[in-house]
Parts: C-alpha cells; sequence; structure tokens
DNA sequence: TCGAATCCTTGCATCGTTACAGGCGCGTGA
DNA sequence: TCACGCGCCTGTAACGATGCAAGGATTCGA
C-alpha cells in the first residue's frame, strides 16, 4: 500500500529548519562552510520530516543516475546467472543499482532502442555481445559500454572489453583429457547454437590445437554441433552419437551446463564417467562440484572478468580513464575433478 | 565512447519544425488535436535530429519510471536466477525495466533505506521477503509492494503476497515416497538456515502432516538441518547421516539444489538412486531434468507465481487495483522422474 | 576605526519534460 | 451579423534538486 502523505521536499525542510532551500541542499550533499549550529538544525528537520532527497529530481540535475545496465540473453543460462549475481554484489558495493536486461530471440524491441533507452537512465552499460550479432551500434551512445566477451573484436565494434581466453581455456580442457590417455575426444557445442557462434568458434579452435600439439588427428564424427547450450542439447547430442556407435572416450563440453546432458547420457546408456567416458566442461559453475561425478571444467575466471569490466566501466564514468579502447584478457584455468580423474589416478 | 554531440532536446525539435514545445510533446505522447500536417513536421523534425524524450526529465515530471525493483538474496540459487529471468521477460514485455536488488547478509546497508530508494526510483517493488526476517516496514512506502512469499503473514506485514503452496507441494511429495514403500524418509533442509527459515518450517509442516496421514511415524534422526540450501550443505548433510548408519530409504530435500549434492553424497557412499534410496526436490528448476537419475521433484508454478505478483502490482500501479491486500496462493504440483521411481515401476 | 578577507547563507536560473489554461481562427446556427 | 463551439496550438508554470554568483555577517590585521 502506497503511503498517503506526500513525501517531504527540500523545500519543506527549508522551510522547517527557517533555512533556505540552497543551505538544505548544502547540508544533504555535506558541502563546507555551514555552520555547525545551522548543519545541525537542518538535519533535525531532515530527520522530524522523514525528508529523502528525491533522486528523480537529483538525476535529471546532476544529469546521472547511479545505475548501470547489464545486457544479457537470459538466467537461465547458470553461467549468466552467476555472473550476474557476481555483477549485482560488487556494483553494490561500488554504489550503484543495477538494471539487467534480457535480449534473447523473443525480444521484439530494436536493440538500438533498447540500448539507447538503457543509456538514457544509467551511467553505463556491460554487454554480453555474442547474442547481439553486430545488430548494434555500440560506440554512439552517449554513456560509456564495457563489453564481456570473447570473440575477438577485430571485426566489432571498438569498445572496451573484458575477454575470457576461450581458446586457451579449451586448449587446457583439451590437452588435459589427450594428456590422460584419451584419443577420441569429442566436441560438444559447435556451431549452428546461434547465440554462442563466436564463443563456440573460439572454444573449437582450442580443442583443435591442443590436438595439432599432441599430434592427434580429430574426427569429424566427433565435433558436435548443439543448438543451445543446455543440458537437454548435451543429452541429446551425446545419446545420438553413442546409439551411432562412433567411438568416443572423452569429451569436452563446451559449457558445464551442457556436460550435465552429456554426463546423463553417458550413464543413461549403461557406461562410466569416468572409466569409460572422460568428460570436461566450461565454466566452473556452482553446480559442477556436486554432479556424479563432480566435473572437471575450465574456470574462466568470473570474479576477476566482472572486477576488471567495473574497473574498466567506472573509469570511463568517473573520467579518470580516457582515450583509446582496452581489452582486457582474464587467464582461464582447469579445474580437476573427479569426471576426467579416476580416484586412483589423481594426475594433480 | 560516450558521443560527442549534446543530445537534442524537445526545445531543439520544436525549433527545427517552426511549433512549439507543447505540440512536440503531443506528438512524441499521441495526444489528440494536431493537424496531420504538423504531427509530419513534427515527427520528421525528430528523424532529422534523432531526437529521444530524455526519460529521467519524464519520470521527474510524471512521477513515475517505468521500472520495477525485484529484491532478492541471491542469484546463485538457481530458483531465484530462474525467477528473476521469468520476471525480467514477462515484465519486459509489459513496458517495464527491472532493477535487481541482492540484499543478502554481506549487504551492509540498512534494509530500510535500500527500501526506500528503490521506492524513490521504481513504480513497484517485488521482493522476497524471507530473508528480510522483518527488518523492514513495507507498508509505508510510497510505492505498491508485492512479497513472492510462503511464510503465512499471520505474524507479518499486510502487504499483497503471491505465496507458493510449500507445505501441500511438501506434503506431495513425501506421500508420493510413503506411497511408493519408503518408510525411513530423510527431511533435508531444516533450519537454522537462516534465510530459508520460514520456508523450511512450511515444507517440514508439509513432511510430517504425510507422515500422520499415512501413519507412520518420523524419526528425529533423518529430521537434517542445513546451513543453506546448496548442494555442499545437502552432500555434507546426507554424508554425515550415512556414515552414521542411520537408516534411509527415502529422501526429501527442499529444494532441487540440496538435492544435488544428496544425489552426489548417495552414489559417493557406493548407494543407488532410486534403488536404495529414493530421492525428491522441490522448485522444479532447468537442471533437474538432467541429474543421473533426473530428478523428481515439487514444481511450484514459478511462471504462474510470477504472471500473479505482475498482475497484482501493476494493478496497483496504475489503479486498477485497490483497497485491502490480497493474497494469492498458486497450487504446487508433483513431477515425477527417475530418482524416486524404477523404469519397473512407471506408477503414473 | 576602517578595509579586506573569510565564513555562511541565499535567490535565481536550470535540467527536459508534461499539465494547465487560454488564445486564435474558422465554421455553423440563429 | 453575431455568438458560440470546436479544433489546433502556445506560453508559462510546475516536478525537486543543484550550480552560480552575489549578498550579509563576522573576524582579523593594520
Amino acid at each position: 500500500m502506497p503511503g498517503q502523505r506526500r513525501p517531504a521536499t527540500m523545500r519543506d525542510v527549508a522551510q522547517f529548519a527557517g533555512v533556505s532551500v540552497r543551505t538544505v541542499s548544502n547540508v544533504v550533499n555535506d558541502q563546507p562552510y555551514v555552520r555547525d549550529e545551522t548543519r545541525r538544525a537542518v538535519k533535525d528537520a531532515i530527520a522530524a520530516l522523514g525528508y529523502r532527497p528525491n533522486l528523480i529530481a537529483r538525476n535529471l540535475r546532476r544529469g546521472s543516475t547511479n545505475t548501470l545496465a547489464l545486457v544479457l540473453p537470459r538466467l537461465t543460462q547458470p553461467y549468466f546467472a552467476e555472473l550476474a549475481d557476481d555483477l549485482l554484489t560488487a556494483a553494490r558495493d561500488r554504489g550503484y543499482a543495477v538494471l539487467i536486461d534480457p535480449t534473447d530471440e523473443s525480444d521484439t524491441r530494436s536493440v538500438q532502442d533498447v540500448f539507447a533507452q538503457l543509456a538514457m537512465i544509467t551511467d553505463g552499460i556491460l554487454v554480453d555481445p555474442t547474442h547481439l550479432a553486430g545488430r548494434v551500434d555500440l560506440t554512439s551512445l552517449p554513456v560509456p559500454v564495457v563489453a564481456l566477451t570473447s570473440h575477438s573484436g577485430r571485426h566489432g565494434e571498438p569498445v572496451d572489453r573484458v575477454a575470457m581466453d576461450d581458446a586457451g581455456g579449451a586448449r587446457l580442457a583439451t590437452a588435459h583429457l589427450l594428456e590422460s590417455g584419451r584419443t577420441q575426444i569429442a566436441a560438444v557445442g559447435l556451431p549452428p547454437a546461434a547465440v554462442t557462434g563466436p564463443t563456440g568458434r573460439l572454444r573449437l579452435a582450442g580443442y583443435l590445437e591442443a590436438h595439432r600439439e599432441a599430434g592427434i588427428d580429430v574426427s569429424p564424427r566427433r565435433l558436435l554441433a548443439a543448438n543451445g547450450w543446455d543440458p537437454s542439447e548435451g543429452y541429446r547430442v551425446m545419446s545420438e552419437t553413442l546409439d551411432a556407435g562412433i567411438p568416443v572416450d572423452g569429451v569436452f563440453a563446451f559449457n558445464d551446463y551442457m556436460a550435465m546432458g552429456v554426463i546423463h547420457a553417458i550413464s543413461a546408456h549403461g557406461l562410466r564417467v569416468p572409466e569409460d567416458i572422460a568428460v570436461v566442461g566450461f565454466d566452473d559453475i556452482g553446480f559442477s562440484q556436486h554432479t556424479s561425478p563432480p566435473l572437471t571444467t575450465v574456470s574462466p575466471g568470473r570474479r576477476r572478468i566482472v572486477e576488471a569490466a567495473l574497473d574498466m566501466l567506472l573509469g570511463r564514468i568517473d573520467g579518470t580513464r580516457t582515450g583509446a579502447t582496452e581489452v582486457a584478457v582474464v587467464e582461464a584455468e582447469l579445474v580437476l575433478r573427479g569426471s576426467s580423474v579416476t580416484k586412483a589416478d589423481p594426475e594433480a
């Protein structure tokens, strides 16, 4: 239920305290040159009237909102949920509120409009641009933008970026499988998955590179495309492969969430993980510690990505960072767990 | 990079089109009494200058922002992530942006201040109040509030509420286990888990009621407390119970996420799900379809909860809903999967 | 005692939009 | 011919805060 009284304004406070509006403003904003006595009188008035500065009016006047926007596809993808969680907390600790905008295929709005609107009501925008496929020009917005992305922006817009090391992480994951003696390693999650195309290509590149380095051939039968990076696709793709009798002794799934479905398919076929097929994922989402068996995965350094992106964005906002756009790459790390290592063979 | 040109204002458009500011406003807001010719001239000017109404100024003038706030503990809890995802999409389709505010224990701000601030920059607030434990008075805010909650508000504030049927769902889950012949059913997730106290109590109540109805005694040794509803706690609690030699042939985990840890613990002890121990969860998160085996769970009707909450909130906002606060209870539904039913015994 | 420097306080304009009330021109009925 | 109504358009005042520049009060040194 909305309260009934009109909220007190600065004018009310000024009248109550017997000073000018301007003085109240000075007190509220901790300006110097206010006598202690006056300051206290104003503070008393503020308390008595339950006054709170109207943030909208302040935003209009100051031209800033202390709000950031985060644009992503879907929070149902656990990696994004955890990324959003980290960002929400980090932004909150720095005094910023966060508006999350989901822009996936189901969105009928013009992407450019969405960004223009967000730019108007926020001080800066963080965006995962992979799913936007260049449908938006991020360079002409009136607020700074930082892209959370992987795909080399060579063909993209010159925006600040924080990238995870997709190819490098994928190489680590694949190399680990190869070193533990697997030679028939399936890659799960190739395009056409529309929203993950560029990321998928980079992770594939890492997979291929690891094979090249090990001198082991790659069979196209084990390069498995998925329509979306979720467990049901992991399940479907893996089931079909096993049904087709294609030999597989290891799987590198392009994300953990799909890997869940892969593991499910493997056990549904009466095979064991990791004895028959070792599985490695990517993302290190919370769940991955508690699958059966726990999932070996690549940690992309989510926390560091968030911090770096916030540093960049806030730097642009407060003007301490100027000049050419930058790209920060956060190193990926392999996290060994039971899905790729038997207890008898701890390796690490 | 911020663009350099000052964005065009309504005044600029007016001047360009040779009309008054007021007329531009009328065109922008589709007011009647504007000649078609004038209207087109204004629209041309808008296009020529790339004018976009300044939303902050509009918000100040109109006193509304077309933004809602969603206050939750953490998005790392998959149920909340999926709830947020549903809400984001539903709100976006109704023309509202959503600000997500995480308020957990790590938050040093005063909860009352947080709400007062949110109230100022949004048109309404959706909140999961379980973790706020009455640290905030939701009735005196200047915008409507709808609580997404379970715990009977009898001792709470008189706010609009949309509740899932925790006790009923828990009863369904437990009854299902009892009917399939299990008699030594552990309940996982009792308080002290601070943030889930009230919910946990209701789910426990349903568990107890099902036992009462079936005439089967409950052993306190199988009432297992958790410090948080995540997989690691599910794992810990279940491991300890099995280690202690407490007989268990079924588990009702108070949420799916914990159930993941429970399943992990069971297989780590060399036991099979569901043959040795059947497991049922609560929430029906996306993952649950793809654990090994897939998890039987209670679907709380997330989608319907979101729609009902939005209906309530927007009704209050636009004034079509007035008068006493309401409580909507969304029915829960049991989703049978492999973690509680063997293939030989499909039951349903 | 006077002038200047310092401290404190204040009106007014402004951010960009929408609401109010009124003005002007034209057509219509008496 | 006049009054009236209607359609279209406009000037001005808000919304509630902050920035500017100047004004009054006080203190200090000479």
